[in-house]
Formats: C-alpha cells, structure tokens, sequence
DNA sequence: CCTGCCCCTGACAACGTTGTCCAGGCTCTA
DNA sequence: TAGAGCCTGGACAACGTTGTCAGGGGCAGG
C-alpha cells in the first residue's frame, strides 16, 4: 500500500468519487483557479484562448462544477422545498408539477417531500429542508401549530401555506374557497328537492375539513333545514371506514337521500358503494376526479384548481425571495361546481 | 451607514440571513467550535454540564446546522434525484412515493424534476442533480442516448433506470414486462374471437411504446392475423391527436372491433371516444386507471405495479451505494391482466 | 521613448462544517 | 506521591467554490 501520510483526510472515503476539481482543472490547462471559475460561469474578462485551453481541460478530466461549494460561498441554493401530504394522491400530483414549473422558470430545483399527514413528520421534514438551506419552502401543513418554523421565517426562509394555513404563525397563504365551495354543492342538492344530506368528510382538525363542513352547515341553516347528527361523518380515513359511514347513512330508517363527499378520496369511495346500492342517491364530491364524467351517472363535482393554487403559491414565493412582497397575504382562490347527473338526481325513498 | 471596511465579504448580501453559526454557538456558550460539533451530532466526549449550556446556546440563536457546508466536508449529501416525465400523471405519482418512502428510510431526502418527454430536458436536469452532487439518481429517461453521463457513473453516481432502459451505456434497469402485457392483453382479445385488433401508442423511440408494439404484433402473429398498417396509429399524443386517430380506426370501410391502448392517457381518451361510439367497441388499456372498474362496461386493464418499479429501482440503488451491488442488471416485472368487461366484448358491425 | 490606463490573470481569504491531533486535567494504581 | 492513562475540549486544516484585490503586460497618447 503506498504510504501517503501527509493527507490523512483523503482516507475519508471517495470523496465524490475523487471527482476533479477547478484546481486540477487548473493545473492541467496551466492557468489560475479563478480564470477556471470565470470560463465554468461564463464571466467576462478570459481571452478566447485561454478559454479554449480551459474548455479542453474541462472535457478531458470530465469536471463538473461542484453546487454543493458554490451554494456554500454564495449562499444561495437555487432550490426550494415542497412538503405535502401524499404525492401519489391525484390532487397533488399536477400541484407538484406547477410548483416545479414556476420553480424551473426561476432556475431553482424542486425538493419533495410527503408528510403523510403527520405533524411531526412534517416538522421533521420542514427543518431538514430549512438544514439543506432551500431558499424557500411550498408547505401542506399536516399540523396546526408552526412555530417551530419562527427562527427560519426571521432568518429569511421565504414560505408560502397551501391548500391550508399556517398554525399559530403569521404566514402567506393560497388557499381555494372550501366553505364557499361546499355551500354551493350542498345548495346544489337542495335546489335539486334534496333535504336529507349527508356529509363525509376528513378530521376538523384538518383545515379543508373544517371549511366544508362549515359550508354544509351553512347551506343547511340558509335553507332552513335542521342538520341531524347522523347526517354527519367526520374524520373517518381510509377506504374501509369510509364505505362504513356511507352505509350507515343510507341503510337506516330515514336515509339520506343525498351526499356531499368531503374529498377526492371519500368521493370515490362513496361512488361505489353506491353503485352497489339500490337506490338512488345523489352525489357532489369535493375535488374534480378522472373520468367523473363517464360514470353514470355522470359525478357532479366541486372543483378545485391544483395547479393554479400551486403556480399562485409558488410565484408568490419568488416574489419573497425577490423581496418585493413583504406583507403575508391570504389569497383564496374560488371553486367551480360541474354538474355531470349526480347531484341532480331527486331525492327518492 | 456603520464602517466595516474589514469584511466586505459581509456584504455580499444576507448570507442565509445572517443565521448563527456554531461559531457564535462556541462564543455565546463559552467552549470551543468543535464541542459544539459534537453535541448537534450526539458525538460522546462531552460532559452533559457542557452539552446543557450548548444547548442552551443553540435555542437561544435558533441556530440550525448548514447542511450545505456539511455536505461539502462530508462527500455525500444524503439526497437523491428522481428524473421522470411528469408528476401530475397518475402513473408517476406513486412511483415517486414510493422511492421517496425508500429514500427516507435511508436517511435520505429526494430532488425531482420532470423532463416532459424531452431529451434535452431531461439532460439537463440530470446534470443539474449530479452538480449538486446527488448520491444517486432514479431515471425514467426521455432520450435514448445517456453516454453523457457516463464522467457521472464513473465518478460514482449511483444510477437505476426505471420503465424504459439506458441508451448506449450500461446501467441498472426495472422495468415492466411491457412486451408480455400487450401481447396478453391482444391475446385475450384474440380469444374473445377479434381478429380486426387496433393499437394506438405512443413514439416507437420510447421504448415501453416500442415494447407494446412488439407485443402487439407477436399475439397477431400467434394467432395468425396479418396485421394492416391502418390499425396501428404510432407516435400520438395529446388528447385531441389520439381522438383523431381512434376515430379514423372507427369510422372506416373495415372498421376495427377492439383496441389495445398503450398507455394510461390514450385509454382515457378512447373510453370517450367510445362512449360516444354507437357501435360496441372492446377495448384493453395498458396501466390501471382510478374508477375503471365502475365504468359500464368496466375497463379491462393491462396493469403494473408502478409503486413496486418505484421500490425495486430504490432499492437497487441504495444497494449500488452500499456496494454490494456491482454489476449492472435488467430486471423485469411482470403485468397483470385484470378483466373487466370492456374486454371481453364480442366483435360487432 | 516614457507614462498611464486598461485588460487579463492569479493569489488569497472566506463560506460553515467535520476530522485529526494535541494539551491539559483528572483518576487510578504502584 | 508520582507516573500512566483516560477523558474532555479546542486549535487547525481541509472540503471546492467565488469575491476581492493586486500585479503584469500591452497599447495608446503625449
């Protein structure tokens, strides 16, 4: 083994795969470290020759410029960090992908990373995001109290709330009209004769949740109609549960004769327990689904646009980090009833 | 404005605003900056006297660990990238959970990127991750020639494919059985007494379309049917495209009786077409899609597991980075024919 | 021909962290 | 009581890059 005592610290490991640096780059080509910095960023002042001797370097060592070293010294990290609940759910997917978009534009990568609706992995995965040092953060709470993220709001982590706001902190945040959106589904059903209506929906705990039950509730009052306790579900999660509140509500003496799907999730769920049942029952679900308008009936659904909350959420955080946004905002977007059959069927049994 | 001639550098700007450092922790708790190392990293050699009054430091400044810095002395940055074509389609999503889920299990965070079919994208997103020096990375490639990451894989970059294979260099691959699912799901066509069989797919170039095509030949060919060029429609996209090309396979002297759809995107739009379609039409997609079992007929689906791709390729990954994985290999998961009526459609007209 | 200016180039320090190594103080034993 | 060994803590360099600044050479003008 040859003896190479002098530097200790090249034991450590590969180190990147011992991956040539500007400094070997240098040598090689015969110039300065810097004049290797100025041709890699493009910056004026090296004589075309020069260059030319430097590119070839480049090419012949296969060096790539190190981001980790030059996010250290410029303090900048050109990334930002998405946290939201499940990127295999639909509704986040084209969200993700806006916010990537907006991201792109700005030069900036997208770090991702599923909360699965536990505060303390959200937490978790907020401050490793803050510790990678991302110049801004796109969060989907899970949890409902954020001052932990205090310290990195006044050390200048740019941050935009999504879909729900920030707990216990004074935060910008794009949101789409929940309360407004299930008051117009459920008025919906009552246009339609409907008086009985169920609603399924997600822990109160959970913002969304909470908004739409309040907008259930409203329609109802709005209407005059008192709402009965086992007309309600809440919190239930999971496809199991789900099909189980659904099949309380329709198998009991005096049914709902109408149902307002609380997300995207409960709304599928819900459709087919009532392909199975025999009567029929009207549906508006929360969140626009794939294919909705096939089913027949076809599913009349409250929209929401995921991209555009996305996009919205994403600009305004460039807009921090260009420093010319300084107030936090709350910006919510409205919600778009499609009706497809559903939830017009009249009320029946 | 206060002098401070002596550190210009201060004045580059706010410096990750400004956040403490561990040498300020050091200053503030009266110790050396190499203790305080020691206690954000729970090393041993520190007597729980000292370590209180870091701590005690450390929440007063709200001082966070600068992984960039970290990341730099240490050689590995505890993050991947994951390079696809687009999160917001249904497919990708829950692969991209599921080598999150694989990723967090090692500690590690995941960068991704969409290179919307683009070559030229897709390169320059994944430079982009090795620049920031990426352990690893999860390709779903876009192009067809990946010789430039080759400086990459020899520096070390740990490197899985997955659903389509690396063009001219050698490297991990996971994919799907695409040749098998389609030539089962023509077979099972075929076995339903359809010989005028369509086949609308994507760019021959990609290979999952190139694979579905084979497949598609080789059950015609099994059975005995020649093939005319006017059933297969190669190379569409978009949804409008694919309608135009299901309704010329449709509205013909000859008219097809059934059709293989190649992907996820293409069945939705035959389902509309047909839906619109007076004449029955059988059709099988390639990939699952949400609710197709509550359409009438249901949607007989050629499935795979994209989660499992998602897993296995992490997996392989992590395993590359262990080191006890050495040699490059291609494995292959299988699909799953799940019938569901609109497959099992006698041929009419 | 000299002076001065500008352009190109390179030396150097600094970003914030961690690995190495050494110094001191302590305990325990002979 | 002195010596050996252990434990704690800190000084220092290094990771690879970029900003600053100064020096050298060429060219134009006097």
């Amino acid at each position: 083994m040859p003896a190479s005592p002098r530097r200790p610290d090249r034991a450590v490991g590969h180190r990147y795969g011992n991956r040539p640096t500007m400094k070997d780059v240098a040598a090689r080509a015969g110039v300065g470290l810097k004049t290797v910095s100025r041709v890699v960023n493009g910056e004026p002042g090296v004589t075309p020759e020069t260059e030319h001797r430097v590119q070839e370097a480049i090419d012949a060592l296969g060096f790539r410029r190190n981001d980790s070293a030059r996010v250290l010294r410029k303090g900048r990290t050109a990334s930002i960090g998405l946290v939201l609940e499940d990127l295999a759910d639909p509704f986040y997917g084209p969200l993700s992908r806006a916010v990537e978009e907006v991201a792109r534009a700005h030069g900036a990568l997208l770090i991702n990373g599923s909360s699965a609706e536990d505060p303390d992995r959200e937490q978790e995965l907020v401050l490793a995001l803050c510790a990678r040092r991302v110049d801004g953060l796109v969060v989907i709470p899970a949890g409902d109290d954020h001052r932990y993220l205090e310290p990195e709001l006044k050390a200048g982590v740019a941050t935009v709330f999504v879909d729900r706001p920030a707990g216990r902190i004074d935060a910008d945040v794009v949101l789409s009209d929940n309360f407004g959106g299930a008051r117009d589904g459920v008025a919906h059903l009552i246009a339609h004769g409907h008086r009985r209506i169920g609603f399924i929906g997600d822990m109160p705990r959970i913002h969304t949740a909470a908004e739409r039950l309040r907008g259930y509730r409203a329609a109802m009052e709005d209407a005059g109609i008192p709402v009965e306790e086992s007309w309600m579900s809440l919190g239930v999660t999971g496809p199991e549960r789900v099909r189980r509140a659904a099949e309380e509500m329709l198998y009991r003496p005096h049914p709902v004769t109408a149902v307002l799907a609380g997300n995207n999730r409960v709304t599928v769920t819900v459709i087919r327990v009532l392909a199975e049942h025999d009567r029929r029952v009207a549906l508006v679900g929360f969140d626009d689904i794939e294919l909705a308008d096939l089913l027949q009936p076809g599913v009349t659904v409250v929209a929401q646009d995921a991209a555009a909350l996305g996009r919205t959420a994403a600009e305004r955080l460039f807009r921090q980090l260009d420093g010319s946004l300084l107030t936090p905002e709350r910006i919510e977007l409205s919600t778009r009833l499609i009706a497809r059959g559903s939830g017009e069927l009249p009320p029946e049994g």
